[in-house]
DNA sequence: ACCTGAACACCGTTCAAGT
DNA sequence: ACCTGAACACCGTTCAAGT
């Protein structure tokens, strides 16, 4: 697992998917980008989902970073609040194809592995929430409905406009002001 | 346009879209479920995603009457935004492989009739979210931005549930419990 | 006008064979 | 162990030809 092959062959799979999209995403083009035979990525992944999902795994991890950053640098949890969403919005407008990946595609295979890596951002998410709570920045209710509530709200952000749905008629143009509004309404 | 064979098209589509998700509309396999020669649809359909564009403008036809007989069968805003998101989620959760065709999927083309449709459904949204305003059970703002915070949280919701990301421990079990988070926390 | 079969350039995946 | 070329069964799409 995770050898140095395998390593390079995913980092051209993510930047396939960031250049072209899911669709660019050939075995035959990935094998061609790395500089090999068109089937020897099959030695590195079962399959082309198995691939994708070892981008996956990456992305996810690099999002638990993310939120972790959030969370240690801000003194206020309103602000460590604030950074996540807005590491998480930067993520989904960097590389819509790869967000896409982890928080929609419904053919992401369901291992133990890549579900634990998945929950991972999310759990760090609450803890922030939790924070917020004790500061008063946030209503008191169960944390993890909430967390998972404001979670909903800017992935539903994000997923509009990197689908093209957010057009200015949807009251949708800004994705920031989609959560900031969220956020603001909370306060108790 | 939209003669007899093209609507048993795009019926075939929406069907092999609830049967076997976005990989399962082949041209082929439309052929044959309609009983013609594999390249038969062409005539209809310019290529594959135009095929799909009619399958999406079907479907926000269909969107836009739910929401509007929710908004005309309550007496009470708020009874009509519970129904117009309960519509939305019974649609997304029937037809998820449809549902993320209209609201979701990047490839989905930008034409002009295709646009009018999609934002259809959101206008009536927009205007159940003022009476509510009005009876005082939503806050008092903008009243554009407010439906297309509510919306992008119940896409949210629904999307990460047809994508399985929804996992007890995020505390999004329920599409409904997300959304009642969120309208209760908004009662002023 | 509408449909057909043949064809082209792609895919993912498998397999026997090479080093 | 790792890679290769050939092959199979699929795709979307085009085209010349038929009625």
């Amino acid at each position: 697992m995770s050898g140095l092959t395998q390593r390079k062959l995913a980092a051209a799979a993510a930047r396939l998917l960031d250049q072209g999209g899911q669709e660019a995403v050939t075995m035959r083009a990935l094998a061609e980008a790395v500089g090999v035979s068109h089937n020897a990525p099959y030695r590195h992944f079962r399959d082309r989902s198995s691939l994708l999902a070892g981008v996956a795994f990456h992305d996810f991890e690099l999002l638990s970073k993310a939120f972790r950053s959030a969370a240690a640098d801000a003194t206020e949890g309103a602000a460590a609040l604030r950074r996540a969403i807005g590491a998480f919005i930067a993520y989904g407008r960097k590389h819509p194809a790869r967000y896409r990946l982890l928080f929609s595609d419904p053919s992401l295979p369901a291992e133990d592995e890549l579900k634990a890596a998945a929950i991972a951002p999310f759990e760090i998410f609450v803890r922030i929430v939790v924070r917020c709570q004790q500061e008063g920045t946030l209503p008191p209710c169960d944390p993890v409905r909430l967390a998972g509530m404001i979670f909903a709200t800017a992935h539903g952000a994000i997923d509009l406009e990197i689908g093209g749905r957010a057009s200015g008629a949807k009251g949708l143009s800004s994705v920031t002001d989609t959560t900031e509004l969220l956020l603001r309404l909370l306060k108790p």
